[in-house]
RNA sequence: GGCUAGGUGGCAGAGUGGUCAUGCAGCGGCCUGCAAAGCCGUCUACGCCGGUUCGAUUCCGACCCUAGCCUCCA
């Protein structure tokens, strides 16, 4: 049984899908119009992770994440760049597919864009028009009725009399209510603009959302997921919309993750804290997984602080994982049945994706492992290395030994090793230096072993002599 | 000011009314020519003050502090 907390009462529920063994899932994607940062990077990863598990636990999965690709911050990076609108909105969907394949983050079943659903937007506002729920102000803007909508603030634990009270809610002639907010935004000059009953125009953001996620999910659908900074006011006013429109439940369950931070804070531009996934990939980790793995360290709830020291961490805590599976023999083809190591994972990601227990699992796992490979049974060694590598798979952690130990820790935090202090060298020079050094220990030369074991440190390979002779390498 | 999350050992981070989180770092031992890796062992905890209880880090109340939202935002 699968308990997940929701947003709505506060409390973890038992996940008790609509449709028996199926699952209906939206979550508010990306604005396009610059490259995403690692903040982005943990809502995908949290919510790909949850994907992930669902189907692991044999659910059927329909997954859908939406591309906002009309919106006031796109239009002006547009203008800015002297680029066509579609040129920028394309040219940033591209590098955030690319950065997504980068951290392993599998791509949703539908990744619709506002631009592609504008029959469904207008039609969306034309019912709340009809019903009672929306005006069309006197600016040319359609307006949400805020106070119409009973439920209004329920997702927020919000009060409409303390939102009023709020001193910074914008004051516009147009809003019979300071709450009310726009469905349909009528069009400036020189801005893209569609046709409507109302006018030319384009939509509102919250109205993108309840569209697109019932055009493809219907009106009742499972979960509804996305940052926490989004729960107000766009979640509640896509509550509002769908709920007046369609009259259904729209979505029983509704997921928020928590917020990426530097020094305490939310990541911003002004602050200058931000960080961009392509420079963390390209700079600060050996490999895509370390960021997950730091990623998935944490609860998807709670907020996570991002520093080269969580980093280092990280890579050791996987480097310890990838050692212990390093070296396996191939488990038997009547491998054992999985340990019991497998429920306590599954135990701890039932319970609201607890992926922090479900990691310290895998490094139980990884002792086992490295237990059973000192009591040389390679068998059970080779068990629960399969066991560990299915689990970490589960997790969208695919990295492997090989991989792993060829790449060198890209850390760059202050007082931590450089990267290949000495000179770079070749596969093949290592190689040689190897064989003579192993032939110095043959010869009990260990002034000779020890001065290319110190060479080859100095250019970032660390040695491990293996008992049967054998000698290893890692990278630092 | 309103609302919502939190405050756990050197760092990060789960969890629980009364034996263990887990990882990183430290220390001791084993192994090793010496290392490294690994294994075994080990030390620093639960913001503050009250209350409930045989017993609270865990439940209740007050207080202090932090972050987020209340405006575009993953």
């Amino acid at each position: 049984m699968i308990r997940i907390h929701n947003s709505l009462t506060g409390k973890k529920q038992p996940l008790t899908p609509i449709t028996p063994g199926e699952v209906r899932m939206y979550v508010c994607g990306m604005t396009v119009y610059d490259d995403i940062h690692i903040g982005h990077a943990r809502m995908l990863m949290a919510f790909d992770m949850v994907s992930r598990y669902l189907r692991h636990r044999g659910y059927r999965v329909t997954y859908v994440r939406n591309i906002t690709d009309i919106d006031d911050k796109i239009i002006r990076r547009a203008a800015e760049n002297s680029e066509p609108i579609g040129a920028l909105t394309e040219r940033v969907i591209a590098a955030m597919a690319r950065d997504c394949a980068a951290l392993g983050i599998a791509r949703p079943d539908f990744e619709p864009r506002a631009t592609q659903y504008l029959p469904a937007i207008i039609d969306m506002v034309g019912k709340l028009i009809e019903r009672g729920y929306a005006y069309a102000a006197a600016n040319g803007d359609v307006m949400y009725s805020v106070a119409k909508f009973d439920g209004y603030g329920r997702l927020s634990g919000k009060r409409l009399e303390d939102l009023r009270a709020g001193a910074r809610v914008e004051v516009d002639e147009a809003k019979r209510d300071p709450l009310d907010f726009v469905l349909w935004k009528h069009a400036k000059p020189g801005e893209p603009a569609w046709d409507s009953p109302w006018g030319r125009g384009r939509p509102g953001w919250h109205i993108e959302c309840s569209a697109m996620s019932v055009a493809l999910l219907g009106s009742h659908f499972d979960i509804h997921g996305g940052g926490l900074d989004l729960k107000f006011p766009h979640h509640e006013n896509e509550i509002a919309q769908t709920c007046a429109a369609t009259g259904d439940r729209f979505a029983e369950l509704w997921m928020h993750n928590g917020f990426l931070n530097v020094d305490s804070s939310k990541m911003s531009k002004s602050l200058g804290n931000f960080f961009t996934v392509r420079e963390v990939l390209e700079k600060a980790v050996r490999h895509p997984d370390v960021l997950r793995y730091f990623v998935l360290s944490s609860h998807y709830r709670g907020p996570i602080n991002y520093s080269l020291e969580q980093l280092e961490q990280a890579d050791a805590a996987l480097g310890r994982i990838m050692t212990g599976l390093r070296d396996l023999p191939q488990p038997a083809a009547d491998a054992a049945p999985a340990s019991e190591y497998t429920g306590r994972f599954q135990d701890a990601m039932d319970d609201d994706f607890n992926t922090p227990e479900a990691i310290a699992v895998l490094q139980m796992l990884t002792r086992e492992i490295n237990s059973a490979k000192d009591a040389r049974d390679g068998a059970r060694a080779a068990a629960l290395g399969a066991e560990l590598r299915s689990l970490a798979g589960v997790l969208g952690v695919t990295v492997t030994p090989q991989e792993w130990f060829s790449l060198g820790s890209r850390l760059m935090a202050e007082g931590s090793p450089q990267p290949a202090g000495g000179a770079a060298l070749t596969d093949a020079e290592v190689a040689r230096r190897i064989e003579a050094r192993i032939a110095a220990r043959k010869a009990k030369n260990w002034a000779e072993a020890d001065r290319i074991r110190d060479e080859l440190a100095a250019a970032g390979v660390i040695l491990e002599d293996k008992p049967d002779g054998t000698t290893v390498t890692r990278r630092a």
